[in-house]
DNA sequence: CGCGTTCGCTACACATTCCGTAGCAAAGGA
DNA sequence: TCCTTTGCTACGGAATGTGTAGCGAACGCG
């Protein structure tokens, strides 16, 4: 499969592509404080039913993002980077919506 | 309608829920550098369909990100500081995929 | 051991979303 | 006038996401 979206291949699309699905940040943001089971995330992603959440957690992990370990789900060090980018997101958004 | 996702109202699941759909993150990255016509902003991301483009843009709009103007579409000065982070991003890709 | 619970995950049918194409009315140029 | 380009909508089909049920494996407990 390739890439979905831009046909470049430059990283910054694979990136935009791969956050831009449904969930995709949401995971992300659920995992900042540290790993969670696939049951667990379930009940912290407003109960995402488990096949959209595992396509999800594929993605992610092929994205060198996301990895299974023993206690679950757990953002690698490039994860925990990008976590750090969501949340500068988390403080724009308290500051700019609503 | 209501936000999509969480119900608990936060403005980060707000945020992380309207930039959880396609081309929103992609319509931001393409407006970092000034505004675009609605064609332009076609003709950068990949022809995505008019149907989706507007729809996403009356997303971003609603968000108070993007303002429909003079010369186009273009980042309000909220959009601005969310596009800084998606810089951030960018670089974040040119590091750590592939 | 046996029994129940929880785990990660899959199957499958239904719903929503997205897409591609066509095309409209309005604005501009020649 | 006629041709082009604009922003945008309509609509049917394709892709994606959803909800429910349930599997086999691993656990706790007696």
């Amino acid at each position: 499969m390739s890439v979905r979206g831009s046909k470049t291949g430059r990283p910054v699309m694979r990136v935009l592509d791969v956050l831009g699905r449904r969930w995709s940040l949401r995971v992300l943001w659920e995992l900042r404080d540290g790993p969670l089971t696939f049951r667990g995330l379930r009940d912290a992603c407003d109960d995402v039913s488990p096949s959209s959440l595992n396509q999800r957690l594929t993605d992610l992990r092929a994205l060198g993002v996301v990895e299974a370990g023993e206690d679950g789900y757990a953002l690698t060090s490039a994860g925990r980077e990008l976590a750090k980018l969501l949340l500068g997101l988390s403080r724009w958004a308290e500051a700019h919506v609503r």
